[in-house]
DNA sequence: AATAATTAATCCGTCATACTGACTTACTAA
DNA sequence: TTAGTAAGTCAGTATGACGGATTAATTATT
């Protein structure tokens, strides 16, 4: 990270979000052991804690342990001290959660969203927002906000999500902030699903440096660099998709050739039936619909796993993470068939010693990006480092 | 970032740091200007000056200007503050030299390495150090240590270097400092190459994110994330040469088929001129006696071109940087070849409100490396994030 | 030549925050 | 009942950034 000057109070923010994350992280830990596991004193954990108690995002339980000494006080996350929307915007539909503290999932609604310009999607993003906060009756000073994803690229003059001419996920935003007057954070749906994993899952839980590759509609990525999402010089980074991977191959939206997308994604598995003669109506009627079983799919699979085993050594010779997980919301029978093709992965540098499997199967499902984009507003809110690395967010 | 614990102290070493990186980057700066840029008050600004003038890595010139008001006092490095040796090892040879602050070459050796063995290159390397140092007559108090550049990957059980069978530079860093009693720092050479370029170079001084190619025997590159080397999980990451760019192409010595680097490095030219019955001794030898006229080797880059050209669109579609930097110790003539060849640049995502080119030809030859090399000790000594970030080297 | 304006840099008192070591609290073990 | 132990708090200290006033060194104006 680039550093930039730091005075005390700066740098108590960070120690505060260290605290909070630590609790989030390791629930029931106790003030001491938030002073081992940070290196701050016992002193300052315990006026920090006191702060997050003041504001209500932290609280203490009852002590379980029984142990010689005094025991110690719990501290867990409190669930009702915050509260945040994430909206998932993707082709054609839209999901928003009313997530807490926590994370937890308190409400949910799934649209169709048929109208694609910004401008007017926008009115149907705040009437549902209302409806949510009203559906749950979130006190109003312990709404943090509204986070939102969107397929990428975004930012960039003149270039649309592939799938969604005419899009702009930063446009929608500002209207978005406009219209409801609550600040709007935003990502895309890659870098959403990995915040997700990373905070909700168990595989990913506490890794610092990993890569997810979102097997979806098209083909994504999100990459956590030092427990940080890496967004690149333009909050594009990761967009797998449009790797190479067959010079010369099928052409792709993006003007290019041989894109992995166009041989490893739910949008290339129905464009193959396609071409056959078979008509598929949507990626849900896909995935309803067919298995590997089918001879088409079968082939379409095998003429798919050489190029999704190349992407992942180029993800391992690129990045070095200490794992690559694989999730989506292609079907679970279509991540599972590639994951167990692509071995036996190719080589690649990287440390050989592993603890982790060099891929892993996501753990949440469907709901990862718009739980992650339900993260956001709380990033923005309590994390320095996110404002900081995060500047249009 | 991962974001750990900071204090007053720490808090204030960051901001020395980059009170110092802030005198560098924009010599004959005042402490009012310093101010203004980093956005820290005027009197941190005058305190942390006065410690940086009080350790000698700073001094005061007399103004020149001519404007109303007190003249401002520049401030500039000062270049006999401190002292590092900067080693760079590859196959079969060493080039060592010793720099001061300003990463001024003050003196350097090159000499070839015949032992690869790092228990017998050590002696060689330490014989080298002493000779060095004596011949520049550092002040022992001012020699901050020794900065070690070798191939990757290294940290890597069982996998060396592709080219330097039985080698790792984390053994050799820690002989060399077990004969030597200086800090010796490590990093790989492409990384070291990146570093130099952005402190030393015109082109890429001031980027916070770049990749930085690094075209020489084999095909490595760089990663600046934020101002910062990303190294991955390992140390590793940024393996451009082993990227597949051709799926079922020629054989690497990484055990898989079509990686760049068989394509695209002054050992795939000489590979290719001995399959055609040429037999070139040498990289040198190679970069003398051939060029791009010969009809061997123009036929050898076009079937480069391609590869080359989806290495970068790869990079930028996962790194989505601000540029891509070229250079390397490949000969001018091959390198800008290449360039000239991979344009059009193939599409990728990324800002396309460009203020840069997509690809820029590197500004330091071919002693960037080891130049880079020299800068590890300082970051050592002076970058808390550098610690931080890289506690291995 | 005197005075005003301007900019750089320092002086000095204040403030926020982390640290240290002693102390208190609440428990178990003998 | 007493000793031992670990968690947590209290009170005082140290560090370093900040802000406003002051000093310093120069040009511009009269």
């Amino acid at each position: 990270m680039m550093l930039s000057a730091t005075n005390v109070v700066k740098a108590k923010l960070i120690n505060r979000w260290l605290v909070f994350d630590t609790i989030r992280r390791e629930s029931g830990i106790a003030r001491a052991g938030i002073a081992t596991s940070t290196g701050l004193s016992k002193q300052a954990i315990s006026d920090l804690v006191d702060e997050l108690i003041a504001l209500g995002l932290i609280k203490e339980s009852k002590s379980a342990e029984r142990r010689v000494g005094k025991p110690p006080t719990p501290l867990c996350i409190n669930p009702e001290g915050a509260y945040a929307l994430g909206f998932h915007v993707d082709v054609g539909q839209m999901s928003a959660i009313v997530a807490n503290l926590a994370g937890d999932v308190l409400c949910r609604r799934d649209q169709s969203l048929n109208d694609l310009e910004p401008e007017r999607a926008v009115t149907e993003l705040f009437a549902a927002a209302k409806a949510l906060i009203r559906e749950v009756k979130i006190p109003r000073d312990r709404f943090l906000g509204i986070g939102l994803a969107t397929p990428g690229p975004f930012g960039v003059a003149g270039l649309s999500p592939p799938r969604l001419p005419g899009w702009d996920g930063l446009r929608l935003r500002t209207l978005l902030h406009e219209a409801s007057g609550f600040p709007v954070s935003l990502s895309n749906d890659g870098q959403c699903a990995t915040i997700a994993e990373w905070r909700f899952g168990d595989a990913a839980r506490g890794l610092t440096h990993f890569v997810y590759v979102y097997f979806g509609i098209g083909m994504g990525s999100g990459v956590m660099i030092n427990s940080a999402i890496f967004g690149g010089a333009s909050g594009n980074a990761g967009e797998l998709g449009h790797l190479t991977v067959v010079p010369g191959g099928h052409e792709c939206i993006c003007g290019k050739r041989g894109c992995l997308e166009t041989y490893v994604s739910v949008d290339a598995a129905i464009r193959h039936l396609s071409a056959e003669g078979i008509e598929v109506a949507s990626p849900a009627a896909f995935a309803a619909t067919f298995d590997d079983s089918h001879p088409l799919i079968s082939s379409w699979i095998g003429a798919g796993v050489e190029p999704f085993r190349n992407a992942l050594n180029a993800l391992e010779n690129l990045f070095d993470p200490q794992t690559i997980m694989i999730g989506g919301n292609a079907p679970d029978w279509l991540i599972e068939v590639f994951m167990a093709k692509a071995e036996p992965l190719l080589p690649s540098v990287g440390r050989i010693e592993r603890t982790l499997p060099r891929i892993i199967r996501s753990d949440l499902g469907v709901d990862a990006v718009v739980r992650g984009a339900a993260v956001l507003p709380l990033l923005t809110t309590l994390n320095p480092q996110y404002r900081e690395l995060n500047p249009h967010a």
